[in-house]
DNA sequence: TGAAGCATGTAATTTGTTACATGATTGG
DNA sequence: CCAATCATGTAACAAATTACATGCTTCA
């Protein structure tokens, strides 16, 4: 139950647990593969270990639930405080610094890389991965703007932007 | 002398060797601020660690130049087996995985911070942002396009994005 | 002449990555 | 019935962040 700094790992366990309402760590780790590991992946292992942080700070418990093949399982589920620190973080909008692009690609052009070459090749991963977000954006539907769909919205606005880029690069060869 | 993994931060000293000739960390350090640093920052104590390491693996060479005040320094050049890397490095154009948007904002909005409330605030950042960023595109003039010139269009290219985001958002309060 | 800040690092702590382990379930 | 893979973790190691240390310079 001492204090603890809570990181962004620490709000999706957070997060994902009040949404699901209680969950073993394996649960996260695939809920995070399809929704917000798009734009914020976590290996499981720190997944595990956030989970037994933020049990020793009382924001979560956690109690053993055998499998039904008598596995061994452990389900998390947010106490008050936890839905508190939740609550509070989501309503800091304070900026803190700001993202960086801290592309592999652009160090490279950075650094003297051939942008004709290097642009086609990057031209074409961001093509398949601005193909799969709009899948992904097609599959929502119309449903109203939620905070997942607003985030591949961006999603799909910045990989429009890296196609743009080294579109414009790939012709320059 | 022996083999080691190369990192992103491992070819930022490469690279920026290769243009200073030699440099002390700390003049490693302050270029960084000015440059690759605006989409890959690095704490100055990873170029103190990483100095050191490629200086194990031969690929950078250090010798000690004391400060005029007497102080201890030292200085760090590329090897020739460093020139190598850092060229072979720059050729290749296999795409690893795609860099992720992690941006705490994107975090909170994913898990139901209030849109307008969030946008305005982060609109007001990315604002300056970009500002900062074109003032620093206007200085290059109308110089023939380089590495740093190109990733600085990226940037600004990728700052008008998260303008219009955050736009969207904010005014939809 | 003393405080602020520049120059030069080292150390402690936290995160992130990669690899390993192993029982249950399922498909061929 | 056996191999693959799913489910459930642990452990070791590498990298990143944050904090600390401390001698020089400069300027009020």
């Amino acid at each position: 139950m001492s204090t603890m700094r809570l990181t962004p790992t620490s709000y999706i366990v957070l997060g994902l647990l009040e949404r699901l309402e209680s969950a073993s760590v394996y649960a996260l780790k695939q809920v995070v593969a399809l929704s917000v590991g798009n734009f914020w992946s976590v290996p499981h292992s720190q997944l595990y270990r956030e989970a037994d942080r933020l049990e020793a700070a009382g924001l979560v418990v956690g109690h053993d639930d055998p499998t039904p093949g008598g596995r061994h399982r452990r389900i998390f589920g947010l106490t008050a405080a936890g839905r508190r620190a939740l609550g509070s973080w989501r309503r800091d909008v304070a900026v803190e610094r700001l993202p960086e692009l801290r592309d592999p690609g652009l160090l490279k052009l950075f650094f003297g890389a051939d942008p004709a070459r290097l642009g086609a090749a990057r031209l074409a991963a961001h093509r398949r991965q601005l193909a799969e977000y709009e899948a992904r954006l097609a599959a929502f539907g119309d449903e109203r703007p939620s905070g997942p769909l607003l985030t591949l919205q961006a999603g799909v606005a910045h990989e429009r932007e890296w196609v743009r880029f080294w579109e414009g690069l790939a012709a320059s060869g």
